[in-house]
This record gives structure tokens, sequence and C-alpha cells, in this order.
DNA sequence: GTTCTAGAAC
DNA sequence: GTTCTAGAAC
């Protein structure tokens, strides 16, 4: 009697067929989900970050398939001039500081500009990959990047050995010069600064 | 991107 | 013994 495999189905009541998208698409995925979206444009979409690492956290998405920030060219200023404007809306919707910027190696497929507030306040919050990825210049700033493709035509990749080395950058406080040894002792003391 | 977890660090 | 980090995930 031969055995019979079990189905490693995640969810029974999804069709057997559909088959499983990679998780580099989630944000094309989340881009469908109105539970997700904050506001949409003719050309843009602000979604909730579905792990947001700070108290407030966005992404900002072009509908336009840009799979990331190593497609744009300068006939992209005029849609990247839409994400300035999106960004200046959404301060203007709230009472804390908000930086905007990219990832300089982003994991994720669609263009994103993440819009995130300086607390860095949030469960989700977990490690130093986390924490590097938003406070050293692997986060290329929104003014930089407009600057940088204005002046070179393309947005650089950045090296393997550049990308290792911001990734393992010591932890240092995002407000003051405090050093931390670990991340719980930086989320302990990150609380200090919330007025 | 997250989850899981082995083993390093404490 | 417990906390914490970092690498694999087919």
């Amino acid at each position: 009697m031969s055995k019979r495999s079990l189905e490693k189905e995640e969810n029974s009541n999804r069709p057997a067929k559909e088959p499983k998208k990679h998780w580099s698409l989630g944000l094309v995925e989340s881009m469908k989900d109105p539970k997700l979206i904050y506001k949409e444009t003719k050309n843009i979409i602000v979604i909730k970050d579905k792990y947001p690492k700070a108290k407030i956290h966005y992404l900002v998405l072009p509908r336009e398939e840009i799979s990331s920030i190593f497609k744009l060219n300068k006939s992209h200023l005029d849609l990247l001039e839409e994400f300035g404007s999106v960004f200046n809306t959404i301060k203007e919707e709230h009472d804390c500081e908000l930086r905007a910027g990219f990832h300089a190696v982003p994991s994720m497929h669609r263009l994103h500009m993440h819009v995130i507030s300086t607390d860095m306040n949030s469960p989700c919050l977990k490690t130093k990959i986390h924490w590097n990825s938003f406070t050293t210049s692997f986060f290329i700033l929104y003014e930089d990047l407009i600057n940088n493709l204005t002046k070179d035509g393309c947005i650089e990749k950045m090296s393997n050995e550049t990308h290792k080395s911001l990734m393992s950058t010591p932890l240092k406080c995002n407000q003051c010069s405090f050093e931390p040894k670990n991340m719980p002792q930086l989320k302990q003391h990150l609380l200090i600064h919330i007025k």
C-alpha cells in the first residue's frame, strides 16, 4: 500500500492550483489590499508598512511597474516630484518628524519610498540590520536620490562590500551619541527620547 | 522582507 | 542557564 503524501498547503481554503508567490512580491500584493492603503493619487499609492519600524511608517509606490531604484532614469523625475508632494502632504497630516528615503539595496520588488518617523519605536524593529537600514547611509534620503538621478541619470548599485560594512556598523542612537551594546539596550534607550 | 533556531556571548 | 545574534529557508 502506497503512502499518500500530505498536502503542504498553508491555507486549505485557497485553490491548490494557485502557485505560492515569492516573498519579494509582497508589496505588489499589499498595494491591492484596501486595508493597507493610506492614500492614492493617479500615479501613486501609499500603503502602511506591514511591519512598521517606527510609530509612523508608510511606503510610497508608483502604480507603474518600476521594480526598483535601479530602473530609474531622468524620465522619472516628474513621478519622483509627485513622491515629494505626497511626502509633504503626509507631513502636514502628522505632528511628528518624518523622513523620506529609499534603501540602497531593496529586498522587495516595486520601487518604494519609506516615510518613517524618527522615534524608531516599534515592536517590529528587532535586528541590527533593521536599525542600520534606516540610520546609516544605506537609507538614501529622498533629496539625495533626486540629486543623484539628476546628476548621473541613474542610481548606482552599492557594492557588496559597502553593503556588508553598513549593515555591520556598530549600533548608535539616531537622536544622541549613545552607543548601545545590543538591540534590547537600544530599544530601551529610545524610550527616553519620547516626548 | 520575516521566521526559526543553533550556538555564541554573556 | 539565559539572552542575543545571525544564517538558512528548495
